[in-house]
DNA sequence: TTTAGCACTCAAAACAACTGAGTGCTAAAA
DNA sequence: TTTTAGCACTCAGTTGTTTTGAGTGCTAAA
């Protein structure tokens, strides 16, 4: 059996029709939708064709047929036609976006509002990753005879801190040494240099100071690894509640989104510039009645995070992409604007 | 009509069987909770009067009676026992909430956890508030040629940083000015006195530097701004959907906790120990189906925050007060032997 | 190949009956 | 005066039945 185009019309009108009222699309509905007149008992036949080829199924005899899986990916790839951006909310996008302070995490955590808001779905960003990133900066506090705080700033922007207590007291010379040994040991490197095994020699190397030193530097390599670890953000998630496609799984699914681990490898995994995943081809199984869309921004033309939406596999997928291309790119754009030049 | 000691008995039977199994308390099955003999037409006539008193209602006539907003007030005010500490438990609480580095947000985000899970609530915990904390350190760090990170770190232990655009090229000298004014002027000073008024005279002195610099000042202030408002973590809010009786306000009920204003406000106007407000109780009416306990801590012997949880008003008082209690003094003593010393 | 027609299916809505926990009231008992 | 047994009544919730209507597949004629 093979894909007439009357068969792509067909499937296309059935997607459209099911991604705006959500309700099972019967052959004698359809007919309004068609630009051909044929009759409905031909549209039943035609569907039931498409419901063979795997591109339709009916919830129960009586009902009307949905999209599979595999409908709304050959829609998404062959039919599909992009919705243009409007003006308005371009500007509306832009202005919200970069009326943040430029620091980069407050500036996804708009995006992510935004997009949330557009998109009526639970947003999720990651931070600029630090993959190449260097320690542009390591500064001790000290906060009490025995406490400091440990400040990392890298050169993505990155800033961590933790407050780290000692054994010893903390002296003027405390915290000379701690500049003295940043300075030759840490600043300029990269993150993914300084693990347990630069550690360990390191703390070999100072001798007779290695018991009042090495907290410090043990916290400084754990805000490395932490400054590593590309931050997820996640907005919007009550949204997830107003589809109710998705209800009794919105639970387990806002679970899911809580530990940001999955999501992180989610988000890494793509290569396309969008990325979209629509139920079962997910591959976790709490996703299964859900999709993705998922666009990368670049900084400085560096692949370096990206914005992601989940929702019903029933997604205005048409227009939703254009959106995400556009506010991807629009982060890309400021952040590389304050970060270099 | 007076409340004589059977109704008193009558009455925390009610409430406590309604906390317990969620479901109004007939005349019949409270005879079994009773600690004497009557029948339960008795039964029947003395809830009656507690009803017309205000302290007990019915969802319908044919049903049970559950406790009211008074019901409950007088119950924990009058009648309660509290129950005492499981010694198991504590341990495993201490043990997880002293697991963290020493970093006040972790603290508590620790501290929020096990409370939520604990409760089966959603947990809300304030960082301990900046109002009496100082400018420890100020610093600089060009990232580009025209954008540079404002961090301020306060005597609290609170780190804030923030990117900031300079019209003008950031240079050596621009870095040694910016050290200088924060020497004369932020270093030592109160957040609170830092504000529009400090900035202008400070600005009008800058005289031909003003231009170049005060973008950094602007950046500090709104950074002393924002360590001086307590900020609110949240925990657990799923949870929320674990009581039926919530159903349906759920998601509201998340909408106004996200919102951390209101919340904040809340933590904030309590003087006792432990506060608590039973459904209308509360002044937002998106709690008016909601009770919340609220236990402050205090660092030094002085009020600095407050771990609370939000659920059902259907919640275990004579419990989970004692365990507020608990918490709260453990993460006081922690965050006291953390910044002193 | 298309279409009209028809018998069939089945979820959802509407309706009806039943159940049972619980009540309030009254009149007798303590 | 207080307590209790007894009884009629209420009403949410459950269960079962019927009706409705959108939609299907199949067949036979166009």
């Amino acid at each position: 059996m093979d894909m007439t185009e009357r068969k792509q019309k067909i499937l296309a009108a059935v997607v459209e029709s099911y991604i705006r009222t959500g309700e099972p699309v019967g052959s004698k509905n359809l007919l309004t939708e068609l630009d051909f007149s044929v009759s409905s008992a031909t549209i039943r036949n035609e569907m039931a064709d498409l419901a063979d080829m795997g591109y339709l199924e009916q919830p129960h005899t009586s009902a009307g047929r949905v999209p599979t899986t595999l409908g709304y990916r050959y829609y998404i790839d062959k039919l599909m036609n992009k919705m243009e951006l409007n003006e308005a909310d371009c500007k509306s996008i832009t202005k919200t976006v970069s009326s943040g302070s430029g620091d980069p995490e407050q500036l996804l955590e708009k995006a992510g509002e935004v997009i949330a808001k557009l998109t009526n779905c639970a947003a999720i960003t990651t931070l600029p990753s630090g993959d190449r990133a260097t320690v542009r900066r390591a500064e001790i506090v000290p906060v009490s005879n025995r406490t400091a705080m440990i400040v990392l700033l890298t050169s993505a922007g990155t800033l961590k801190s933790k407050a780290c207590r000692s054994d010893m007291p903390i002296t003027q010379q405390t915290v000379e040494r701690f500049y003295s040994v940043c300075a030759s040991h840490f600043i300029g490197k990269p993150l993914e240099d300084i693990g347990t095994v630069m550690l360990q020699t390191l703390v070999a190397s100072l001798g007779e100071f290695a018991l009042e030193m090495s907290p410090f530097f043990v916290a400084l390599a754990d805000l490395a690894e932490d400054a590593l670890r590309s931050d997820v953000l996640l907005e919007g998630q009550a949204n997830l509640f107003n589809h109710r496609e998705l209800d009794g799984n919105v639970i387990e699914l806002m679970e899911f989104l809580r530990k940001g681990d999955p999501i992180a490898k989610l988000i890494a995994r793509g290569t396309d510039d969008v990325d979209i995943r629509i139920g079962t081809e997910n591959e976790y199984k709490q996703l299964a009645n859900s999709s993705v869309i998922i666009s990368h921004y670049d900084i400085n033309g560096e692949r370096s995070g990206a914005l992601g939406i989940i929702g019903p596999t029933r997604l205005n997928y048409a227009k939703l992409i254009p959106y995400m291309q556009f506010v991807s790119g629009l982060v890309g754009k400021i952040l590389t604007e304050t970060l270099e030049e």
